[in-house]
DNA sequence: ACAAAAAATGGAACCGGTTCCACTAAATGA
DNA sequence: TCATTTAGTGGAACCGGTTCCATTTTTTGT
């Protein structure tokens, strides 16, 4: 059925050295070259990948392990790294981990004995087992929104971003906060966004903050805020990821407080379900596709022993939709 | 570096051959078994896949083409389809086609080149040219979403479903309804969804019914169906998809119309944003990551020759939430 | 205790490519 | 024109497994 290499040899009169180095690029002459040519049109023969990469002993695989497939940070940072990678001739290999850390051990070494050239992790928190695993896998490793000195890693700029939404809400005149945030185990998101938010209000004077913890589902986000707005009534509250928000949307909407009018709510993230709902929700953009893209550039050249930066930031953008008021100072 | 199985073989003082046999399950003694696992154990050896490939000709690959990576449907459905992949020892393959139809066909044969053991389209639509590509690469397909005759098939069950939601609305006592579909070249959606809609009101007396066609994306369907409230005012909007509901959702509330007091709204999917938003979006659940379960299993049954229905159907629920209103009839 | 059957093992070929090396034919230079 | 490069080609080994076959070792039955 499927052609090989010998076959193509046998139809086109020559060896099949001479076929191979038709195929790479090496000395052959013209004649030759057309008679290959035409015994390749004709029987469809592609080579087995296979006996390519038994012989290289390498692959264009890429291996990208990812926490979840159904969240707008994974998927847009897949179809980011599918792109660029697929342009660098390297093929994609995704690994879903639903959330669970073993899995993610796991994969690690499942993907260094498939002979992946590189592995791409989307990661959440890096324990002292993730460093073992990268360094007995000998693989190029690059990290995903999370960071560790020992290993290359692009990161979303969360210092910066969460400064930035915390001097926005300043600005518009908010001195009584909530602010919704995540477990610290996560360094990107429930270290770094808070950090950088709490320099902001440092700045600032007067102000009452109050940091309430939850998951990152958007169910348990409304639960804690209903909750929360019990006991206490901030003039808006700034959510560590866009999920979270629109559980404090509902929440609120559900406790009959009107957007902003009553309470302004921010996210971080900027999926797409931030623009279509109502109030729309101002939010920082986070570029998941074109860190995606980065990613899969500089695992590329890691896999090529090129030199990449050990850290590569992405950048941010806060976006102004309605879900924020501006506040009229009590003393005017 | 990465040891073969004749190193093994030489550090356990046996052949390659034993080694594999130990490997593949055939006769070893027991005292060779020890001395194979001990050397296994201290090299930390695994089998090089390629290598394994090349002889077995047969891969434990299964490709999966999504049009994209970024909808629920495509997520949920891959979430399912690994799971089970994983659990039946074959490994998932993503290729993304971005939508574009002819990146289809492109991944068919590059799939197929790579040796793939079998073919999951998550279709959108099936032309000549996909017939032909199913054809030529010789390798089991399975066709999620869509259906042909020619070729192995899952679909949820859309005319049903789309009867379903017909049969609610009206109960519900509509009787002047948009219905908002897509295209027909969207066998599943555009057509089937449609039809099933259709026979339900025709079971009905008295009814005003206009339809209209938009695209999946949900900021055209905004934009359409704020043209259509300007001439047609129905008590009820049928949407072929969550995200055109999410569309209509957004268009009536910016028109100052109250959901469902003003117009009732109903979707199809069953997307998790459904039940956050607000006013909750009544809508027939489609199960997606069910269905890509089924589908593994499927493909698996075709590459190990086993027989399996030309057409498998995937179940429906019809969710009810806040999103449709109860009309009184005026002659009561 | 010995023949026959069963279990265990090693050697060699094979899967489908790539690459090194040797050799021939053509091109270049003096 | 003859020696010397250079381009073009085929043969054989190799990548790391699996499998067939022949041979040796062990087990079984009598």
């Amino acid at each position: 059925m499927n052609k090989t290499i010998a076959d193509i040899a046998k139809i086109s009169g020559v060896s099949k050295s001479t076929v191979s180095r038709y195929l790479n690029g090496g000395s052959v002459s013209e004649a030759t070259k057309r008679k290959i040519e035409l015994s390749i049109k004709e029987t469809g023969y592609t080579p087995n990948p296979f006996a390519q990469s038994l012989k290289a002993k390498k692959t264009y695989f890429i291996g990208t392990i990812v926490p979840r497939l159904d969240s707008y940070a994974a998927s847009h940072s897949l179809i980011g790294i599918d792109e660029q990678l697929k342009e660098l001739n390297f093929q994609l290999l995704i690994s879903n981990t639903n959330q669970q850390i073993e899995r993610e051990i796991e994969t690690i070494y499942s993907l260094a004995s498939q002979k992946v050239a590189g592995i791409i992790l989307l990661a959440t928190q890096i324990t002292q087992v993730h460093l073992e695993a990268f360094e007995k896998v000998n693989i190029p490793i690059l990290l995903v929104g999370q960071e560790h000195p020992d290993v290359h890693s692009l990161i979303h700029n969360d210092l910066e971003a969460g400064y930035a939404i915390g001097k926005y809400v300043l600005e518009k005149g908010h001195r009584k906060i909530a602010y919704l945030g995540v477990t610290e185990k996560d360094v990107a998101v429930g270290v770094r966004r808070k950090k950088g938010f709490k320099r902001a209000i440092a700045e600032a004077e007067g102000c009452e903050v109050r940091y309430f913890e939850t998951g990152f589902n958007m169910f348990a986000a409304q639960q804690r805020v209903t909750e929360m707005l019990e006991g206490f009534q901030p003039t808006c509250i700034v959510c560590a990821t866009d999920n979270i928000a629109l559980g404090a949307l509902r929440a609120a909407q559900l406790k009959g407080l009107s957007i902003p009018k009553d309470v302004s709510i921010t996210g971080f993230g900027g999926y797409d379900v931030t623009e279509i709902i109502h109030p729309g929700l101002t939010t920082v953009k986070l570029f998941f596709k074109e860190a995606g893209k980065m990613a899969a550039q500089n695992i590329v050249k890691l896999v090529n022993e090129e030199s990449v930066p050990k850290r590569t930031l992405s950048k941010y953008e806060i976006i102004e939709r309605e879900s924020v008021d501006t506040i009229i100072p009590n003393d005017l």
